[in-house]
DNA sequence: GCCTGTCTTCAGAGTCTCTTCAAAAAGTCG
DNA sequence: CGACTTTTTGAAGAGACTCTGAAGACAGGC
């Protein structure tokens, strides 16, 4: 399990890095917020332990680019400030869980479990792709966190991209996947092209990229 | 009846475990406030029994922890001091009740009872939905205070509604959860219809939302 | 047994989605 | 560049799904 830890009090970093890598968890540790955001952009954590009084910026900044990225990492806000509005802050823009410094590493390693745990048992899996993010058992869909609303035939297309992302899809896999069998000896898949068009467009509508792109001569590829 | 004893004297804590079982309840020991924390993250309980004085933090963190998390749950806190402050402070944290130590194993037993009678009959409980609020026991609901009368497919169409609000209800499901099984291999969901017109008309004619939106060609979802 | 209120069935009107078609645009290759 | 193929687009009809009101079926209270 991979921990990005935001600190900058070096001291308390390298405590919490060497208790949790003892723990087996992978730790990365950053130092300010730039850090923070720059390895949250390029890398995927699995827990994000977050203090919110950085030197160069609110911790609780990191959270928001966070999420309106649809990341799926789970986050503890740890502070310093007893102060419940600020956790409160936190949780609202979707932390998973706070703790009051000073605290004992134990402490931290049974948060990290327990939202590790909720993850997993509590059916909270997510479907995401970059800015799109889809909940399977509501049929949701967002994008940048701007809810859209799909057809069945949309979403069905867009699932299937993504559970084949960079990987070419032809009109005809595409057809027998959204249609079934029966479509075997059809002479023109046509119609296939105008749920393309909608699903792009209802996409990129509310500021997404079009990650769809049309492969001359052999069909379409996410990414 | 599952019970969470927080309680760092061993001897105590064995103790209360096996009385509490012979009389039925299901008890999990918690020696530490870090351990107490971590399976009231990962498990629910029905009754917590709260030592406050613990060798790794305050009692009073574990309850403030809990309520702010909406949880359900009984709470008893059991304190050596005779001070009176410590038990208000827990009362103003929400706890339900509070013993003195030593106390007789029985006495717990009968505050234990007293708070699961008190949560299940005395009909405290209320179910809300932003402004619809309904009251379980008397099956009376009220929306912005107005209060509407249901027939029972609409009572329980509401209450399953609310119960799995934000998540889309099929047809199908809603009929297998309001009339059972014997729905299996009906052809037609077409009543169901009826009931939630009939419930989104006596809602909104008291000036509530209709928070039921329709998911074309799946279902329902109130949110 | 009759009355009242509730539940279910039915038919139609209305709405949304899917598919077809034809024309325009874009890409490929000699 | 020009001929050809493939993709995109818009419009429109077909089809599926939802909503509505009315009427029949059923059950409980008197």
């Amino acid at each position: 399990m991979k921990v990005l830890i935001v600190e900058d009090n070096l001291q308390l970093s390298e405590n919490i890095t060497t208790y949790l890598s003892k723990e087996g968890y992978v730790c990365t540790p950053a130092y300010t917020y730039y850090e923070a955001v720059d390895r949250l952009l390029s890398f995927s954590y699995d827990i994000l332990v977050l203090d919110i009084m950085l030197p160069d910026g609110d911790g609780l900044q990191v959270l928001q680019e966070l999420k309106s990225r649809q990341n799926n990492t789970g986050v503890i806000i740890s502070s310093a400030k007893n102060s419940l509005e600020d956790k409160l802050r936190g949780l609202d823009l979707g932390a998973d869980d706070y703790i009051t410094k000073p605290y004992h590493l134990p402490e931290l390693n049974a948060r990290i479990k327990a939202i590790y745990r909720r993850r997993n048992f509590e059916g909270n899996r997510l479907i995401s792709f970059n800015e799109i993010s889809i909940n399977p058992d509501t049929m949701e869909v967002k994008v940048n966190q701007s809810p859209i609303i799909l057809t069945r035939k949309e979403y069905e297309l867009l699932v299937y991209f993504i559970a084949n992302r960079n990987r070419v899809l032809t009109k005809q896999s595409i057809a027998e996947h959204l249609w079934g069998d029966h479509m075997d000896l059809a002479d023109s898949f046509d119609f296939v092209y105008q749920h393309i068009k909608n699903l792009r467009k209802k996409i990129t509508q509310v500021g997404g990229n079009d990650y769809i792109s049309t492969i001359y001569g052999l069909g379409y590829r996410m990414n």
